[in-house]
DNA sequence: ATGAAAGCGCTAACAT
DNA sequence: ATGTTAGCGCTTTCAT
């Protein structure tokens, strides 16, 4: 298939009009009489046309390709593992399908954030495919020598899971409220020796949502206690770590928030082979709601983000945005929610 | 970013050469002395070009771009209902990487098995990329509608999960040899009924996977039963009818095979809620290898499809079609893996 | 409201 | 071995 089957000139010839007039029809613009347009989408319906994006690219200043950015290192790692994350999941569940809505198409593209030249392959995936906007996630999002080349290229993108004003539309969640939330659930059951443990600190939200937890507690009236903030990675193995760290204090945690499902698990995994018993001897509360807490005995609650919405969010932004609308630059909150499963109540 | 920054006429220039000569060398074609190819990578690096794949496609006969489709039902239900289902991944896990290694991008779109005009669908798509290839995964792999098309386009294209011989790359495992597998082990465990709850028969893996499970049983002197059949849909719904009815027989199974990680996980669903301990009163086989298996309680043994391998062939066989090698036809079966864990063996 | 001409950044075909 | 000439299928001026 070398050449294209029908092409705008086709549907001209079949309409009797112009290639132009086609291509204003196409792209709903003015200045075509309603009997005129109406000639050539019955031309376009009849023959089967569908424009080529390449050459609607080449001709014109929009290539109708939302590019989303993804961490290289830790997705593969995600898939490599089959852990059942489903970041990416999601975010195509946003980001597609909204773009689909709106005849564009979403590519989706690994770079490593720590690679001396991010810039060097951003500006390829840039260059090679010049998309009308770019979506970028955590890492990237907060990641300077990303933002600020596609601020100065001019390239119109998106920071999910980023709160931080700045160019590029933020959007993101409470990260501080979720922690707050999560510690006020089980202030409210009770505890008041509740660990922490935090996520990789490269992410801006392992900060925020520790602070929430600070939050709670304070509000809560209750101490902090350094010893209770353990640091993890959003692994496994950092979680097994920072738990056995908690459970081995003189006065140990009685619950723990853990920043990563992963983490939560293996919490979970640790008071297993200590034999207390969850929730009755140590309460769990997870971030991220990926599919397999529902399938940990017992069920973990978390805290979901709502990473198909933030997803869609930033495509829809995005898209409007290449098309010349003036949007709001305020940072967007989506809300989340903290699914409360039986490793917390009952059991 | 409305025109593109660095051209290959910048490097044409710079380098002191004809386009045509950048063309060649970036594209490795013969015909250019050494010294004059340094000279234009050179030009190349210290500009920082990158080819635009939309001039590549509307020049030349090529566009770099590998489509992968998917059912578009199955895969948003899976998405939405975030069950951990992780064949995108896997997909994109083999798929991507070997694409982006050959200097191609792989496009994921969804198309509805079921739309009266699915070619309609894939048409627009077709249209729209113009993609050197086609990745076809379950049901589209052996849906003639699209088969047909992309052979009468001649767009080269791969069926994964297909067995079965006909245009394009068939790219499978053995499905039958799978269900012979795992029904030999529980042979090998001492079980003698056996159940076997199918998949969707829409998908031909589901017939091929029970044919094998009837060979095992053949071979092992066990009379087949057909009650001991269930016909579910790979949804765990399905799999609670197919576990109650096969625990209800006069003479209930002792053991399951179930198509799917979702069937499987209802068996165990049911057998707790009967008070049935697994493995000792009832042991689980399950097909698929989700992450959820692992943290099933027991953790399911289960056959493991190779998808990222499969995926990553089709896109090595179709980037190399493109290039005009000569391919041998020969459907690639690719080896799986019955991963033996407690819900068979030990608890 | 419509059309004609030019050109986007590349590659193919044809020179040389 | 290298350069020149045409397009590819659109959109963008600019006319009318």
């Amino acid at each position: 298939m070398s050449r294209q089957a029908v092409t705008i000139r086709h549907v001209a010839a079949e309409a009797g009009v112009s290639l132009q007039t086609v291509s204003r029809v196409i792209n709903n613009e003015p200045n075509v009489r309603d009997a005129v347009r109406a000639r050539v989408n019955a031309a376009v319906e009849r023959l089967g046309y569908i424009p080529s994006i390449a050459a609607r690219r080449l001709g014109g200043a929009r290539s109708y390709l939302i590019l989303a950015l993804n961490d290289r290192d830790r997705t593969i790692e995600g898939w490599r593992l089959g852990e059942g994350n489903d970041w990416v999941d999601q975010m195509l569940y946003g980001g597609m399908l909204t773009c689909a809505q709106h005849g564009y198409r979403m590519i989706f593209e690994l770079v490593d954030t720590h690679a001396e030249h991010v810039e060097r392959a951003v500006l390829a995936a840039l260059a090679a495919l010049r998309p009308d906007g770019v979506v970028l996630t955590p890492p990237h999002s907060d990641n300077p020598a990303i933002t600020r080349l596609l601020e100065e290229r001019g390239v119109p993108f998106a920071r999910i899971g980023s709160g931080e004003t700045g160019a590029g539309f933020a959007i993101g969640m409470d990260e501080a409220a979720a922690g707050r939330a999560a510690t006020e659930h089980l202030l409210a059951l009770g505890h008041r020796r509740i660990g922490f443990v935090s996520g990789d600190p490269e992410y801006r939200l392992s900060v925020d949502r520790r602070d929430g937890y600070r939050q709670a507690l304070a509000a809560g009236g209750v101490a902090a206690d350094p010893a209770l903030e353990q640091q993890g990675d959003f692994s496994f193995a950092s979680g097994v770590i920072a738990a056995e760290a908690l459970l081995d204090l003189p006065s140990p945690a009685t619950a723990i928030v853990a920043s990563s499902d992963q983490m939560t698990l293996a919490a979970l995994h640790v008071a297993y082979h200590r034999g207390l018993r969850v929730p009755a001897d140590l309460a769990l509360v997870s971030f991220d709601d990926t599919p397999v807490v529902r399938f940990a005995m017992p069920p973990l609650t978390a805290v979901t983000q709502p990473i198909a919405a933030m997803a869609s969010a930033a495509a829809e932004l995005l898209i409007r945005a290449s098309a010349g609308e003036a949007i709001d630059p305020e940072p967007r909150i989506l809300p989340f929610a903290l699914n409360v499963r039986a490793s917390t109540v009952g059991g």
